[in-house]
DNA sequence: AAATGATGTTTCATTATATGAAATGAAACA
DNA sequence: TGTTTCATTTCATATAATGAAACATCATTT
């Protein structure tokens, strides 16, 4: 990110090793399916038995890491949860917007998801689940692709123009045939999200799907949040009916009027 | 440092300080609702600037904390929450379950919840919301109360004799005037739960809401989830109707066997 | 019933490396 | 301009992390 890198491939900054493994320890059990042995954990981190084992002691009197009582084999912990679940509920829009995301819900039957990006990464804050039996929406703390969202988009055409220029610029990964891939077609869109102030993303995450977004601003005109109903193309068309889309635009507009009066 | 524990109450055995240090750093900046300063966290921890400065950087590269491009300041990072979203989803019960339980709010019109016991600790892993507009049901991560909440009476009634024992003999804290606070009325409360395959917990967490929980038994007969209708006492009355007790139940003995199948 | 091979856990000498005080930038403020 | 308030870097020191190997448990196998 901000590594000069300087030649030699030797970037040993500030920061701790010590804290490196044992982070690299929890991302690894994360990962795993299935509680690991100690000697695999070891293993996979280059590291001794004994090195391991005392990180694990001292994340798992933290809750970031459990042992399984009868096979004494460790296994990610429920900390990460909970605190995940703290996180989430420090942002303004979760809480500002709930009763209208509900009403929109209510309205439009489809799922409602926010979202909102923080530096380089596009996350899931909030779900409000449709009536459908079968759930497409993304869960909160799900990341989303910038170019292959709805939600991505808002965020390319409302948000900092820096983000826009190095997500632009930078490889875009298909998800699906749909997927927009080249920069010029992704700034054709943009501009006419611009135009329009909502976004769509037929197939373009996943084939059958479809998401509407809109913008949220606070109070300073920037761009804090967007909102989006999900579902099958069925019932969220290519070109959404023009009911779903006041419903969306007019739910993130009254969500922002809500905004500017804290503060 | 470097005592020789015994004595003084405080046995400092295996772990790692430096990674203890950190963690703690970690959960400091989760509990800050806003963005903390270097020197502000190191003086709460006890500990130099440049130590926690140093773990901090480690800690950013993993995501696990931010910093404010603007201020400089750090705060706690998403990585939490995307990492809690992916421990979440290794729970056989949340992907079994969905669509049954979808089809259980559909039916009741309720919010519907699902916990598990990890250890020591109730949590919600999943969240299926009603169709009011005021939302009661707790979110995935959080953590409930053993003997006050209906899914901690099932775990209570249906789960591990020592946990009972525990709960049971320890101290039992009310959240509302209606909660049990005395063993022999929580275990009384138990017998009942045992006796009916149901648990309710009217006004016992907050007033005003009740919640209808039921157990789910993997195909070794031993309990690996509960499930649970949440609403306000007006919908789900202290002693449920008929109608609600018979769709929770049936739903929960819907996903048993649904678990038998697997393995 | 003894032996084997999985585990996790502890010990201990060795030195790598985390540490704190203070110096240095850098930026906002008055 | 000077002053405050931040984060960041430097550097000598010894704290505290480290790995190899021994130990302890528990199943499973012979």
């Amino acid at each position: 990110m901000t590594e000069p890198d300087s030649a030699s491939g030797k970037s040993a900054p500030a920061g701790t090793s010590t804290l490196d493994l044992a982070l690299r320890a929890v991302e690894y059990l994360v990962q795993q399916s299935r509680p690991a042995a100690l000697a695999q954990i070891a293993e996979a981190l280059s590291s001794s038995k004994a090195t391991i084992y005392r990180h694990l002691v001292t994340l798992q009197r933290h809750g970031f890491v459990r042992q399984e009582p009868e096979t004494g084999r460790y296994e990610a912990g429920i900390k990460l949860m909970v605190l995940g679940e703290a996180l989430r509920q420090r942002f303004d829009i979760v809480s500002a917007a709930r009763a209208d995301l509900m009403t929109l819900r209510d309205h439009t039957g489809q799922a409602v998801t926010v979202c909102a990006a923080i530096d380089t990464e596009l996350i899931v804050l909030e779900l409000i689940q449709g009536r459908t039996l079968i759930e497409f929406a993304t869960r909160p703390g799900t990341r989303l692709a910038f170019h292959a969202s709805a939600h991505g988009k808002i965020w390319l055409a409302f948000g900092s123009k820096e983000r826009t220029a190095a997500i632009a610029d930078g490889p875009l990964q298909a998800w699906t045939p749909a997927t927009i891939v080249t920069k010029e077609a992704l700034l054709a869109d943009l501009a006419l999200v611009r135009e329009r102030g909502w976004a769509t993303a037929p197939d373009e995450v996943i084939t059958g799907v479809n998401t509407l977004a809109a913008p949220v601003f606070d109070h300073r005109q920037t761009l804090v949040g967007s909102i989006a109903i999900v579902g099958a193309t069925q019932f969220i068309p290519p070109t959404p009916d023009p009911d779903q889309i006041r419903e969306v635009v007019g739910t993130a507009a009254r969500i922002s009027r809500g905004l500017t009066w804290q503060d």
